[in-house]
DNA sequence: AACGCGGGGAA
DNA sequence: TTCCCAGCGTT
């Protein structure tokens, strides 16, 4: 596969005709790009901005993610969502400075090594902390590739990404690798849109492109058709005794893990099972009040909950009774409980 | 190669 | 509703 070398000029003019301005991009540190990227992996530029700034006030090196608490990690976190990734991120910030001395290694196999770095993420601070021609290959860069190679196969195969992924290794700059590997993901965002809606004449290389020259760019990318959601039914409970509520900590492991949770269990119960589950936990209610239902879309799984508030005469075990002050400034609550309120 | 892993904005 | 997002790690 072989793209047209004045691609990279083009794009580079056009980036500097004018770019978003990021956060990360007044200071593109080492450290700086690494959290962006790693917050920005399957998320959207602008829920990323406030989530980087808060981090940054918290937690401003490396030095610090290192020594960070888990629950402070969380609450940063809490809302962006794949919440291994800010873990994955500290454990490399951990080997960062038993193994570097603290400083981010350059070279993409070594930022290859760090858990939660892959290849894309390699590329993107190899290209954009350090300057050297690694391309980054993303989602955007995958749709705008494909349009203007007018790449049929599916673009999630392997292949086509390390297929697109060579052949910008041989036109990159010699200097400006950063500003490239982010003029291409700039195009894919603000110009080459997915849904068939790009704009095509704000495009500075539509002129290379073979999806714009055979009026194809509502045909490609390729995508391979994804799976339906399992739906999940689940009834939820909001304790409440006095001015505190219970709330527990998720499991190690699957969805949502090391999170917070309202104590909950499988199935859509009615208010007299509700009420016969609790007795069976033994747990005394004084009254219970319906909630209500609500919906709660992940990417692969669907949960129909039901909720019931709850009235206790004391705090039971197995469960932390807080405020909902500490739920609103301490406890990381994912927001599929947060449909319900008490 | 397929799957699990979040959440929200836009059409 | 569906789609998609500056993807990664495990199986």
């Amino acid at each position: 596969m072989i793209l047209p070398a004045a691609l990279t000029k083009q794009l580079l003019v056009w980036y500097d005709s004018g770019h978003r301005e990021l956060p990360w991009r007044e200071n593109p540190s080492p450290y700086y790009v690494w959290v962006s990227e790693i917050m920005l992996q399957q998320t959207r530029v602008e829920a990323v901005k406030p989530y980087f700034s808060r981090f940054m006030k918290v937690l401003p090196n490396i030095a610090a993610l290192a020594a960070a608490e888990e629950e402070v990690l969380l609450k940063l976190w809490e809302g962006l969502g794949y919440y291994r990734r800010v873990f994955q991120m500290q454990r490399a910030a951990v080997i960062i400075m038993e193994r570097y001395g603290g400083r981010m290694p350059q070279s993409y196999a070594e930022l290859l090594c760090l858990p939660g770095i892959g290849e894309y993420t390699a590329g993107a601070i190899a290209s954009i902390a350090f300057h050297q021609p690694v391309p980054a290959v993303d989602g955007n860069v995958l749709r705008v590739l494909a349009r203007v190679t007018g790449e049929e196969r599916e673009i999630q195969l392997e292949q086509v990404k390390k297929d697109f992924f060579f052949a910008l290794k041989k036109i990159y700059p010699q200097k400006r690798c950063g500003d490239f590997t982010q003029s291409l993901m700039e195009l894919g965002a603000v110009v080459c849109l997915p849904n068939g809606m790009p704009k095509c004449g704000d495009c500075p290389i539509a002129d290379w492109c073979l999806a714009f020259q055979q009026n194809r760019t509502d045909e490609l990318p390729i995508k391979k058709e994804k799976k339906p959601r399992r739906i999940e039914e689940k009834t939820v409970f909001l304790l409440q005794c006095g001015d505190k509520i219970a709330v527990r900590k998720r499991m190690e492991k699957g969805l949502l893990s090391g999170l917070w949770e309202y104590p909950n269990t499988e199935g859509c119960l009615s208010k007299i099972e509700a009420e016969k589950y609790l007795k069976a936990q033994g747990i005394v209610l004084e009254k219970i009040t319906a909630l209500g239902k609500a919906r709660h879309v992940f990417t692969h799984v669907e949960w129909h909950m039901i909720g019931y508030l709850v009235l206790c005469r004391k705090e039971y075990k197995d469960t932390v009774w807080v405020t909902s002050k500490q739920i609103e400034q301490e406890i990381s609550l994912p927001s599929a409980f947060r449909h319900f309120k008490v």
